[in-house]
DNA sequence: TGTACATCAGTGAACGCGCGTTCACTGATGTAC
DNA sequence: TGTACATCAGTGAACGCGCGTTCACTGATGTAC
C-alpha cells in the first residue's frame, strides 16, 4: 500500500512481537502465519517481504526473547540496587511469582521455550543456548561462593530448581491449581533460605 | 479385514505405544494421524476403531505414559533395594544419566511432557497432575525428614531441580552439548551430595 | 522546487499439501441355530 | 459338530479446511533529473 522505511521496519518488529506472545501461549507448530500476521495488524501475504519462511521468523522470535529476557534480569539487578535489597533474593522472588507464573506471554523466555526448542530451527536452538549461557555468567556473577566455579555451579542448581519448580507449576496450574501453589511455594521457601546461609 | 478381539485390544495398544513414542520425540501438534498409526503397523481409516477423536488418544497415551512412569519408580525402588543402595541416590543418578537425557522417547513422561501438557486436553491435563501427586507422593515416602511435610517439601524441590536440569539440558544438547552436560553433571553432585548430609 | 518514474511493503487470491474426520466396502471372527 | 449370518477391525478414498508459500497487482514512498 505504500509505506515508509522506517514504517516497515516498525511493522516487521509488530509482526516478531506478535509471534512471540503467540508462540509462548500456544507452542510454535500451533500458530499459523495467517493467524499471527493477523494479530500484528496485517494480511498473509507481506510476511515473505520481511522473513523467507516461517523458520526465519522463528529465529527472529527467538533472538528477540532472549534479547528481552536478558534486559529483565538486568533491570531486576538494577532495580535490587535502588531498593538496596539482595539481587538473587529479589530474582528468586520474582521468578517464583505467581504473576510470573500466569504471564507466560512477557516472562523469562528460557523458560517459556524450554519444551518447545528442541524441535525449532538450528538458529533458534543456538540463540536459546547463547541466552542460556549469558544467563548462567550473569548469574553467577551475583552470587556468593569461594571460586568461579563454585559460584558457577550453584548458580547452575539455582536457575535449574527455578526452572523446573516453574514449569511444574505451570503444567499443572488448570488442573491442580492447589498443586501448582505448593510447588511455586516450597522452591521460594527453599532457595530464599539457601541464599541466606 | 477380520481380526481377533484379543489381536484388536493389542492393535489399539499398538497405537497408542507408536503414539506416544512420536509424541515424546516431536509433540503433540506435530504428530498426524497418518504418520501415527502407520507406524503402528494400519492405515489411517480404522484409527476410529478405538479412538473417538485425536484429542482421546492424546488422553490414553498421557495415562498410559503416566502409568509406565510410575512402574519406572517402583522398578527402581526395588533395584535399590536388590543392590543394597540408597533409593533417592540411585534415582538421582538415573534421572541425571546421559542415556535418560537420550532416551526421551522412554524416560520419565513428567519431563518429557512438562513443556506440551499446558496445551493438551483436560482429561490429558488431569492425568498428568495426578501422575505428578503420585511423584511427589511416593519420594517423599523415600527421603529423610523430621516431619512428613518436611520431607515432602524435599521431595518437591529435588524433582523440581532433577526436572529443571534435565529440560534445560535437552534443550541446549544439540547447539551445545558441553553445556547440557555441565548442567547434568553439576545437578548430579550437588543433589547426591545433599542426599548424603 | 517540481515532475516523472522506480521501488517495494502490503493486499488478496491462489497453489499444492497434509491435517482430522467420514464413509462405503471387505472379510475373518464370533455367534446362533 | 456343521452351517448361515451378523459383527466389526481394518482398508483406502474422499471430505472440507487451514497450513506455508507464491504471485499479480496496488499505490504511497523515495529518487533522479
Amino acid at each position: 500500500m505504500g509505506v515508509s522505511k522506517q514504517q516497515a521496519i516498525e511493522n516487521k518488529r509488530a509482526i516478531i512481537a506478535a509471534a512471540e506472545k503467540l508462540f509462548r501461549e500456544r507452542g510454535v507448530a500451533a500458530v499459523g502465519l495467517a493467524e499471527l500476521t493477523k494479530a500484528a495488524g496485517f494480511t498473509q501475504g507481506g510476511f515473505y517481504n520481511h522473513f523467507k519462511s516461517k523458520d526465519a521468523l522463528v529465529a527472529a522470535v527467538m533472538e528477540k526473547a532472549m534479547e528481552d529476557g536478558a534486559a529483565l534480569l538486568v533491570e531486576g539487578i538494577q532495580a535490587s540496587k535502588a531498593e538496596a535489597r539482595d539481587p538473587v533474593e529479589r530474582h528468586i522472588e520474582w521468578y517464583l511469582s505467581h504473576d510470573h507464573l500466569a504471564n507466560i506471554e512477557a516472562g523469562c523466555p528460557l523458560t517459556a521455550f524450554a519444551g518447545d526448542v528442541r524441535r525449532l530451527g538450528k538458529e533458534a536452538r543456538q540463540s536459546y543456548a547463547h541466552g542460556l549461557t549469558w544467563n548462567f555468567d550473569q548469574m553467577a556473577n551475583l552470587i556468593a561462593g569461594d571460586s568461579p566455579q563454585e559460584k558457577r555451579k550453584k548458580a547452575i542448581a539455582l536457575f535449574s530448581q527455578m526452572v523446573g519448580s516453574l514449569v511444574l507449576s505451570r503444567a499443572v496450574v488448570d488442573a491442580d491449581p492447589a498443586l501448582a501453589d505448593e510447588i511455586l511455594k516450597d522452591a521460594r521457601q527453599q532457595l530464599l533460605q539457601a541464599s541466606h546461609a
